[in-house]
DNA sequence: GCCAACGTTGGC
DNA sequence: GCCAACGTTGGC
């Protein structure tokens, strides 16, 4: 597939070298103006982008798998964990989310993406050969959701764990905005919020950076 | 409700 | 492939 629609979302050259904001309080988000009561959020989830088998089927789900599906969007199934889970429920259409890649030779954010539909229930819940079944789960009352997400660009600069670990660390010490970031400290949640900061979320993206967290840029 | 056993995650 | 971290399960 990848026919007509894929220029959509890939080498934008629109704006380029115009848009010349600066840190902080740049980057509204497409929030619709609802009387304000929402703040749009930014989101982290994890996918592995090398092939392992569970119960028989290849997990593996990467970034490029993502810019290859139809329309560059999929359902992201599989999420089992409850706090994850109710992330999942809080994320808004147009929200973005940093693609991180985990379990492999090279762990770290790869891309982005946006959600295109809030979440609904995860069908492979009741699916008895998926990976993911839960026998518990009942059709009337789904325990588990996903939402859909859209591939919107790759890092301009693939940002390894090590170096956010880096900034992590630092930022424990000074106060900083990585200073609580989940990677880190809920250590094995697949789906995490960006806190937000005074400022805006402790990571997000701008026109000009590809990812950026108060006055550090990538 | 405690907590040990167990299973999964995910870096290295 | 090892193994630490940690969420879940289930006996009591």
């Amino acid at each position: 597939m990848k026919g007509p629609e894929g220029k959509l979302t890939k080498t934008k050259n629109l704006g380029g070298a115009s848009a010349q904001v600066e840190n902080s309080s740049l980057q509204k988000t497409p929030a619709s103006e609802d009387g304000g009561e929402t703040l749009s959020s930014y989101w982290l989830m994890k996918s592995e982008p090398e092939s392992r088998l569970e119960k028989g089927v290849d997990v593996k789900f990467s970034i490029e798998d993502l810019q290859a599906q139809p329309r560059q969007t999929t359902c992201w199934d599989g999420v089992r964990n409850y706090q994850a889970r109710n992330f999942l429920r809080a994320m808004r259409l147009d929200e973005e989310a940093f693609f991180y890649h985990s379990n492999c030779r090279e762990p770290g954010i790869a891309g982005l993406m946006k959600i295109v539909k809030e979440a609904y229930p995860d069908h492979t819940q009741f699916e008895k050969n998926s990976p993911h079944y839960d026998s518990s789960s009942k059709e009337d009352n789904p325990k588990w959701s996903m939402v859909d997400v859209q591939f919107v660009r790759m890092m301009r600069r693939f940002i390894p764990l090590a170096e956010l670990r880096a900034h992590h660390e630092a930022h424990k010490a000074s106060g900083g905005p990585l200073k609580n970031m989940a990677l880190f400290t809920r250590q094995r949640l697949s789906v995490q919020r960006l806190t937000r900061g005074k400022d805006g979320p402790c990571l997000w993206t701008t026109r000009q950076n590809d990812c950026e967290f108060t006055h550090t840029r990538w």
